[in-house]
RNA sequence: UGGCCUAUGGUGUAACUGGCAACACGUCUGUUUUUGGUACAGAAGAGUCUAGGUUCGAGCCCUAGUGGGCCAACCA
């Protein structure tokens, strides 16, 4: 075995760096993977869990799910659940199971520090005035009228709206920095708002709520992360989350470190949580695990493996530049996870009734592979008899050489059974086919080992027997969005760009063995495509959810 | 009227300063095949946004320009 140099990506190199060259030491590499409970992870979510994890798989380093609990108006306790749910199903384990607001009395306390030493003070102002003074990006702020409030009058002024006996919005606390900043985020920005509502750990303890650039970095800090990695548009939050570490450690601590990446698009989608949740709310999708959505949920429900996921986030990498990844990666990734483990069966979409004139037992059971990818899948047993269903396009009445299926007077092989002759047609007068009559050669059993057997046909179809077939609902799934980017353009919404038929329902005929199949199996239909289990499946009521299909280079040429 | 990030085949990532810019997906050929799948073999496709500069030598360094992105929530 040659050793493989695999190139780093940006994010190792400030790992190896710092290993290298600036004293950390390896057992002071901490990760964490910190989302805020306020909706399902989805695929870009994917590529920083992986990111984090990955990490810590590899330098052997804990990795911890922290919550990023602030704002208990928009955070729920089913969303924590999800996504440890999620995160889990993703194949990884984290060290602590972690709050931001397990540090609540922690952050309070730094405050009153932050206000004794004069770096910050209560703000009495409405929220307009305070963003009128924040200036805008190419002009200075001015300061507050409040910046310069006694010690002990801020004090009292923050206990007092800890306590909960001042209004929500009538005083905020802000750090004390520099309104002429070139960075926004420096001109003085608010650390607590009161908030008179419960929260779904604390409950009621609590009457202020730290901001997301007083906890974080500060969360950081009392876990000791080495390295704290977020999206791109946490850049310019840097220099505070600096600052406000320096302010409650000395130089001799451990210093968290911040870095940053951009998150990954994924193309005919959207992965926001704003946006997904519209999705959801207006209808055009059923829920935020509907299998046409981005999330892990939507994914997993869909028939995507944790594995293909993986595989997905390690391929794409991280980088810093603006991107969007075309779907068919994504999509690769399922069907080569799945070619390996997916069990093959065979199931008819869009029916057409074959009788075989020359059969005369009343039934028959042939023995089928599992997965020729994989010896040890076995096999099993499916029924024959003479009437079955074939897809509707794998017939025509003539046509040319290009056309490897059934016509008449060609022959051709059904997949584990016979080879047969397209004889007759019989239609309606509307010249619908109704059905179509084949003989069978007996002695081209599959698998049988005859001369007849082994004869070379240009085709091979799938069907299933008419009179054991099971029905079953089958979902066929096309991307959501009709346009590469929906949510980049600026005259119109994404909405308008929602895909009418991104879901065909249709019935589909199966073969028996699916009977007892359950939800999130994942089945090769032969020749069509991955098909998972869907969670509403029943013994009675059998439900597929169409992955994907499989690659269909004879279709392409085609159309 | 500012600050910061970014720019490599269609897409996403590589490339120790110096052999004709590599890998994956996608595209196209062919071989095998009881899945027009898989596997295998092969091909096309960029000369690295532009202009200068440093250097014997630059995709890598510097400067300017251009394109894209981010920053004015008591959101994260």
């Amino acid at each position: 075995m040659s050793e493989e140099k695999k190139s780093l990506n940006f994010i190792e190199q400030i790992i190896e760096e710092d290993l290298a060259n600036n004293g950390y030491k390896k057992e002071e590499l901490k990760f964490r993977f910190p989302p805020e409970p306020n909706g399902y992870l989805h695929i870009g979510h994917a590529s920083s869990i992986n990111l984090n994890f990955g990490l810590g798989l590899k330098y052997n380093a804990p990795v911890n799910l922290r919550f990023d609990d602030t704002n208990p108006i928009k955070e729920e306790q089913e969303f924590v659940d999800s996504i440890k749910k999620d995160v889990e199903w993703l194949g990884f384990k984290w060290a602590k199971e972690c709050y931001a607001s397990d540090y609540f009395q922690q952050l309070y306390d730094w405050a009153v520090a932050l206000i004794k030493n004069g770096d910050a003070y209560v703000d009495s102002q409405t929220s307009e005035e305070i963003a009128t003074q924040k200036g805008t990006p190419t002009k200075h702020g001015t300061e507050s009228p409040y910046r310069n409030r006694s010690v002990e009058e801020n004090l009292s002024l923050f206990e007092a709206m800890k306590n909960g006996e001042t209004p929500e919005g009538a005083h905020v606390l802000r750090a004390k920095i520099d309104m002429t900043s070139s960075n926004m985020l420096m001109r003085d920005p608010i650390m607590y708002r009161t908030l008179h509502t419960a929260h779904h750990r604390t409950n009621n303890d609590w009457k202020i709520y730290p901001m997301y650039d007083w906890a974080h970095g500060e969360s950081d800090f009392v876990e000791s992360i080495s390295h704290s990695f977020c999206t791109l548009e946490f850049l310019p939050h840097r220099e505070l989350y600096n600052w406000f570490v320096n302010k409650v450690s000395t130089p001799e601590d451990f210093q968290p470190k911040q870095r940053e990446f951009a998150r990954r698009n994924l193309s005919h989608t959207i992965v926001s949580k704003r946006k997904l949740a519209q999705l959801v709310e207006k209808g055009f999708v059923e829920s935020w695990d509907d299998p046409r959505m981005p999330t892990i949920s939507g994914l997993r429900r869909r028939g995507y493996t944790p594995a293909s996921i993986r595989n997905f986030a390690e391929s794409i990498g991280v980088g810093k530049r603006e991107n969007i990844i075309d779907m068919s990666h994504l999509e690769f990734c399922a069907r080569e996870d799945l070619n390996k483990t997916a069990q093959r069966v065979m199931g008819v979409l869009d029916p057409v009734k074959l009788v075989i004139t020359n059969y005369d037992k009343e039934e028959e059971w042939l023995e089928a592979e599992n997965n020729p990818e994989d010896e040890t899948a076995g096999t099993r047993q499916i029924p024959f008899s003479k009437e079955i269903y074939i897809e509707r396009e794998d017939f025509k009445e003539s046509a040319n050489r290009k056309f490897f299926r059934l016509t008449l007077g060609k022959e051709v092989r059904l997949k584990n059974a016979y080879i047969i002759k397209g004889e007759d047609v019989v239609k309606d007068e509307d010249g619908n086919i109704l059905e179509i009559h084949c003989t069978y050669d007996p002695l081209s059993k599959s698998g049988s080992g005859t001369e007849e057997s082994k004869r070379k046909v240009k085709g091979t179809l799938h069907w299933v027997s008419i009179k054991h077939a099971l029905k079953a609902d089958v979902r066929l799934y096309d991307r959501l969005f009709t346009v590469e980017a929906p949510d980049a353009d600026k005259e119109k919404d994404y909405l308008e760009f929602v895909n009418p038929n991104s879901l065909t329902t249709i019935t589909g005929y199966v073969e028996p063995s699916l009977q007892t199949s359950k939800e999130l199996d994942s089945f090769q239909f032969q020749r069509i495509g991955y098909f998972c289990v869907d969670k509403t499946s029943t013994k009675d009521k059998l439900v597929f959810n169409r992955t994907v299909t499989l690659k269909d280079s004879w279709a392409k040429k085609n159309n």
